[in-house]
DNA sequence: CGATCCTTTGATATGTTTCAAGCTTAGTGG
DNA sequence: CCACTAAGCTTGAAACATATCAAAGGATCG
């Protein structure tokens, strides 16, 4: 808004470019959008199932994910954002949202007029394909989570989840190795996995007998990057991020 | 390419407008679009993890689904696809397949240049809106599966795949109802719900036993629309059509 | 600093898988 | 057009991974 452009919205500006090229025109325009900030503690809802929103929700700190609600009142994590991540992109084409966006951790976040956005996707082509690239990598981390929930067992999809936390906050931008946040309580690893919080707590405690991670209050670290990988079947080719990390 | 413009098309304008408003240019400007039909035998890979595409996949008759392999081996049908879908449009924008496309049954295919398809998105940011409202519309799907593989049991399961096939056939235009064409083994519903072909045959037989559904050589009849949808938890908002159907 | 939420552990129950075998259907070649 | 063969469907019995129930100890937060 002001002259020296608001350094606020740069996560967003470095996640897109996880994946696409930006000129410096779109780089500053993307920075110039029109925001709100807002600050939140864990386990708040930012938007609910049947919600016309105005806007979208652009991570700055914290971490939040995205769930659905079954007719029998189970809850299914079904995506997880943190810094950089806009966490409902879908609300700038569908009318109505259709899950539930909640703060796993206290957070920042960025509150952008759906408006502001078409626009700029509308001023430059660039911007918009940068947005389609991201939704396509999301259908992508969509595809493996089906694939972790369908085909692996306990074991694979505990670690499998930890990788996949663990490097994206190694692409964007968190200190590690070996140490990262932690953002989930074991019961919300169950609604993110398809498994009840005991089942997670013996899978937890199995992964730490063998030496692959240890888990303190609100982190994780690493032990050995190689065995989590192995545990999990995890190939990060699905993340879709250009440059290589850790 | 002449001057009555080749009809072969039109299903992938159908589908778009099932989402999206299109104007008469760019209906046309679709149906102009370079293309190569193709026959082919159902089981037939029509494309491959780690393919280089160098065009998109348009269904128009049969179906195909899209499929992962777990390092193990075991497969997760992450989609299916049919007339008017396009099977793998995530090739526009990554440069390298994370998944295979693979007939369900016979098909006929129509392959377009994917220069063709970003030419068009170029020229008519309306066509570009439309792609990136589908590319959401199927990251919606995807969610509606992890929630069905990892919150629902294997009745709800088996029942909510077949409210959505059925659904979808209607939507596509499709005969029906109560009869619609039924693509799948039980083994690939097993590999699309994250059970075993047994275990997908005790269901099925469960569901035909309370008068649900019929099911004969390649086709479901449906018996009982609301019951089916009721033990399926099934909901058609996720699949964010426009009109009404069914 | 109390109260709630989270973690940990044990014992038991259950849905789903695995293994195995017979049967049916559909496709293919003689 | 029939015979042969492979693939898919069906069913039963036993094994197993995970869920459920229950209860105690620890951490966190307002």
């Amino acid at each position: 808004m002001t002259s020296p452009p608001c350094m606020k919205l740069l996560p967003m500006v470095q996640r897109l470019e996880t994946r696409s090229d930006l000129s410096d025109t779109v780089r500053r325009a993307i920075l110039d959008l029109p925001h709100r900030i807002q600050n939140l503690r864990a386990n708040i809802f930012l938007a609910r199932q049947g919600d016309q929103a105005g806007h979208c929700i652009l991570i700055l700190k914290g971490f939040t994910c995205q769930s659905l609600i079954s007719g029998e009142g189970k809850r299914q994590i079904s995506s997880l954002h943190m810094r950089g991540d806009v966490a409902d992109l879908e609300n700038c084409l569908h009318h109505q949202s259709d899950h539930d966006i909640q703060s796993l951790t206290a957070v920042e976040v960025a509150r952008i007029p759906i408006r502001a956005i078409l626009d700029l996707c509308a001023a430059h082509p660039e911007v918009a394909r940068a947005f389609w690239a991201d939704t396509m990598a999301d259908a992508s981390i969509f595809r493996e989570w089906i694939m972790n929930i369908g085909q692996r067992d306990a074991r694979q999809r505990v670690a499998h989840l930890i990788c996949e936390i663990v490097l994206r906050q190694e692409v964007a931008g968190f200190p590690g190795p070996p140490h990262y946040i932690w953002p989930m309580t074991q019961s919300e690893v169950g609604d993110a996995t398809g498994l009840t919080p005991v089942h997670v707590q013996r899978t937890f405690k199995r992964l730490r007998l063998e030496g692959l991670i240890q888990l303190s209050q609100k982190s994780v670290t690493i032990l050995n990057w190689a065995g989590l990988q192995a545990a999990g079947d995890f190939n990060k080719a699905y993340l879709h991020h250009r440059q290589q990390a850790a």
